[in-house]
DNA sequence: TGTACATCAGTGAACGCGCGTTCACTGATGTAC
DNA sequence: TGTACATCAGTGAACGCGCGTTCACTGATGTAC
């Protein structure tokens, strides 16, 4: 395998002729990096193409423009989010309460270590209403928090059971709360007294007490 | 008074002769026009001077550089936050429950009310080291939700309180994550089968209940 | 009250730069026969 | 297996544009006397 060029200056290595062969590839990878680098407004189309090693006129063999290799950036980051948080949920599975924690440290890891991927997602402006499928990989993502509120609050006597919708949308914003405002490796991060997922952990343990679940967390 | 500029367009009215008057003024209404049309990295530092009506140059009589701009509207974002706040939280008068309740609505109230400002303080990447009167700012906000936290633990029995400052944090990530996830006409926006106020009312209902805080809201 | 002068805040022209986008092109690849 | 050809993906030069920033300047304001 030959490369000559793209493997400077943190470009990404690949093969190279006068195709790039995957090129597509290379430009999500390289919004990746500049979003990492400099946040989801920090870089331009030109920035994509000098870091993938093309002439400036090549992204647009792939893309209509910067727009939509955000938009294509936040569907996949969607995509990989919805696998996490699933393989974390595991269906609850051996427990309820440890899969719910798991799930939850699942979320803040998502956006403590793919923070490219959570502000292409959540903060670059992108709506959802841009690609179908960016709205479907929405859904699904947040159809792994709605699957397990349901499950909890199963779990509870009929009467009186809150909406499990209105669960799921507690434990989203509650987490998303956490991770925007400590979760990350931000200039604009705040101090804490304790680690993002102890305080997690934390305010759902008195979440689901206030539910009447009064199951103990396995580290809590 | 007359005005010869900066009134086309949806520029300010304001008295003009060759000395704008009040210039820095005129800058920060600009650059909280410009945010909330287009995002906090959605407009440069010319356009914020020709909103103003004034010459390219003319902003640099006042801030070094953009950012400099930005920040000053994220330090006056937090103050009116904590005004805000202050007033709403009102010391906990006359009852402490629907002064906390109070709070939140307040809370929200001003991230839907206020984009512009929110969006500076808390997604434009400002770093709060930037200037020591932004952090001072953003902890005078914080320190109403943290009081109101302590005369709620207060509330409890000596035994088993919580630290205030967790219940702080807790209610602040909700909220933020509440008005993050849906509490703003972004094009980002989620849909939503109950308001964001009544989302965060029964979340803080049940997260006091969780607390031993068995006390309704008014409207619960 | 008037005059001289210092200071301040905005002007407008200029610059170099990088961006987005287009275009005719060309090298590489795949396919029909 | 070889050849002709269509298609595809990237080139590189070019363009107009607006930005950030600087500069010597100038009009307005304030103050000393």
């Amino acid at each position: 395998m030959r490369w000559t060029k793209g493997d400077r200056d943190g470009g990404p290595p690949g093969p190279r002729g006068y195709h790039h062969g995957n090129l597509k590839e290379a430009l999500l990878r390289a919004a990746l990096e500049l979003i990492a680098e400099k946040g989801p407004a920090g870089f331009t189309f030109a920035d994509a193409a000098r870091w993938a090693g093309v002439s400036p006129a090549a992204p647009y063999r792939h893309f209509r423009d910067r727009d939509e290799l955000i938009a294509n950036v936040a569907r996949r980051g969607f995509e990989l989010f919805a696998e996490a948080l699933t393989t974390a949920w595991d269906d609850g599975k051996p427990e309820l309460m440890q899969a719910f924690d798991r799930l939850g440290r699942a979320y803040l890891d998502f956006a403590k270590h793919q923070p490219a991927y959570y502000s292409a997602m959540f903060e670059a402006g992108v709506s959802l209403d841009t690609d179908p499928a960016l709205r479907t990989a929405s859904e699904t993502a947040f159809a792994v928090l709605r699957s397990a509120a349901e499950k909890l609050v199963a779990l509870m006597p009929s009467q009186g059971r809150p909406p499990a919708l209105m669960v799921a949308l507690h434990v989203w914003s509650m987490t998303h709360g956490i991770a925007s405002l400590f979760g990350r490796g931000d200039a604009a991060r705040r101090a804490l007294p304790m680690p993002p997922e102890e305080l997690l952990e934390a305010a759902m343990l008195i979440y689901l007490r206030g539910l009447g679940l009064t199951t103990g967390l396995p580290r809590g």
